[in-house]
DNA sequence: TGAAATGTTGGGGCG
DNA sequence: ACGCCCCAACATTTC
């Protein structure tokens, strides 16, 4: 009786699971697995929240394979160990895992190829990052014309291709297994409930929920929003495979397809560009592996950051003086997520407010998203440094202030996330330094005692980062 | 998916 | 009526 290894990496679903599928096809019986890897309890990127998230999605999955007459099965070692050993003592002949484009992942997955029966199987993103390049071969190093020339103009997934969760998945009785991992446990304050069926509620929800406009209808302009709920909060779900990035693809065609209006059809247009984005920045890192540790731009690893070690604390802290910056630092470490305008603005003060290395931010962020991802992160940074591919000029600064007030006007966002901000009146929310001393006396509130001084003045902290950048170009 | 500096235009106050 | 100045509003260029 053929039995084939399920080996669940970042796929934590049962829905559209090509991996799975392959094995079930393959089988007649299927180990679902999941290793713990030890690899990762050294790694200085892992997140509490999101190994949290990771472990609950575990159970979630267990009780999901549970209810399909199977189970998952925990192990603990290095994969290349674990997974011969678990070959010889069940006789499965193949081992189906979705493929992961991450550095660790393809060394990894590579090693193992060689000494033990491996099939990697498409799944994480929506068009293979070999199969997207232009028309010489090489890699797209551009977003727009990754998308349109090719992108776009390779088949795009149908409802159809879904594949739907198996009825039954044949498991071995006798395997033993490690216990799911009870520990940590999700902070209450994270927003996100692990998950396949929270996953597919969250989708519906937001592509056409039945009851009012669902959110893709104004994502174009609410994404952008600080305080509004105009995201899909998908990207944890994402970042495990508790949904597939093709059935998200699907949903965002349809709701193109169906749009009754134009700005309909330019939010779901939107949202999937930010697929696409994803896909973009997977394929950026698979080419150019060099990227994860270095400038896209080889002439920005000579800039001469300042790394002021106290600088950066305020920045992690939320104590930065610039309201916008502290309320989304404040978000994200106590909830795990942060829309993506607020990553833009923080990554920004980050690198060309305080000249930080953008490696810091990026590392320090990976300690702290649910969604926390090697190329998106990756790819974000280098975005907002201005040293990666299709990156924002070096010149293109942001000024916290005027974010602010485009992006939280009214300054909800600050005083949700700043509470002692509450006696500062709407006039001085985004620059309170600004409130002159006698009405700090009258309203209790002190510059310097109840939040602190600004960290920078912004317009020399920008004269000074376009020097540097200035300079490190002049060095090529 | 910028912001600041600089340039241009035109209305209105004023002598 | 005219010239002059101020300045808001908008456009263009520069970083």
């Amino acid at each position: 009786m053929p039995t084939a290894v399920w080996w669940i990496r970042r796929d934590l679903r049962l829905t559209d699971n090509q991996a799975l599928t392959a094995a079930l096809q393959v089988a007649d019986q299927v180990i679902p697995l999941f290793i713990l890897d030890p690899f990762f309890d050294r790694s200085p990127y892992v997140a509490a929240k999101r190994l949290a998230f990771l472990v609950r999605g575990l159970h979630e999955l267990d009780a999901a394979l549970r209810q399909r007459g199977s189970r998952l099965i925990i192990r603990q070692g290095k994969p290349v160990v674990t997974l011969a050993q678990l070959l010889a003592e069940t006789g499965a002949h193949t081992i189906f895992a979705e493929a992961d484009y991450s550095a660790y992942a393809r060394r990894r997955d590579n090693a193992i190829t060689t000494s033990l029966p491996l099939k990697l199987v498409d799944g994480v993103v929506i068009h293979h990052p070999e199969s997207v390049h232009k028309q010489d071969g090489t890699p797209y190093t551009v977003f727009t014309p990754f998308k349109k020339n090719t992108w776009l103009a390779r088949p795009l997934p149908r409802a159809a291709d879904i594949l739907p969760a198996p009825m039954h998945i044949p498991t071995p009785p006798e395997l033993a297994s490690l216990p799911i991992p009870s520990e940590p446990d999700l902070p209450p304050d994270v927003p996100f409930t692990p998950g396949e069926a929270e996953a597919q509620r969250r989708l519906v929800t937001f592509t056409h929920s039945p009851a009012r406009q669902p959110v893709i209808t104004h994502y174009a302009e609410t994404r952008n929003s600080l305080h509004e709920v105009g995201s899909s909060y998908l990207s944890p779900y994402l970042r495990f495979g508790m949904i597939s990035a093709r059935q998200a693809a699907v949903a965002a065609l349809q709701a193109m397809a169906a749009a009754q209006t134009p700005d309909a059809r330019q939010g779901a247009e939107t949202w999937l560009s930010q697929l696409v984005w994803r896909d973009f920045y997977t394929a950026v890192l698979y080419n150019f592996p060099y990227v994860s540790n270095s400038s896209f731009r080889p002439a920005y690893d000579h800039i001469q950051w300042r790394n002021n070690p106290a600088n950066f604390a305020a920045w992690q802290a939320g104590q930065t003086g610039y309201p916008v910056v502290d309320a989304a630092m404040r978000q994200l470490t106590q909830t795990g997520w942060m829309p993506n305008r607020a990553r833009m603005i923080v990554a920004s003060f980050l690198v060309k407010d305080l000249l930080i290395d953008w490696r810091w931010g990026e590392r320090f962020f990976r300690q702290h998203l649910v969604d926390g991802d090697p190329a998106n992160n990756n790819g974000g940074w280098q975005w907002t440094a201005g040293t990666g591919t299709d990156a924002a000029p070096y010149f293109r600064i942001f000024n916290p202030i005027s974010q602010s007030q485009k992006f939280d006007t009214d300054g909800r966002y600050l005083h949700r996330w700043l509470p002692e901000l509450a006696n500062v009146p709407a006039r001085y929310i985004h620059a309170p330094w600004q409130m002159p001393p006698l009405e700090q006396q009258r309203r209790g509130f002190l510059i310097g005692r109840d939040y602190p001084p600004p960290l920078v003045d912004h317009a020399q902290a920008r004269a000074r980062t376009l020097a540097a950048y200035r300079a490190a170009r002049g060095t090529t």
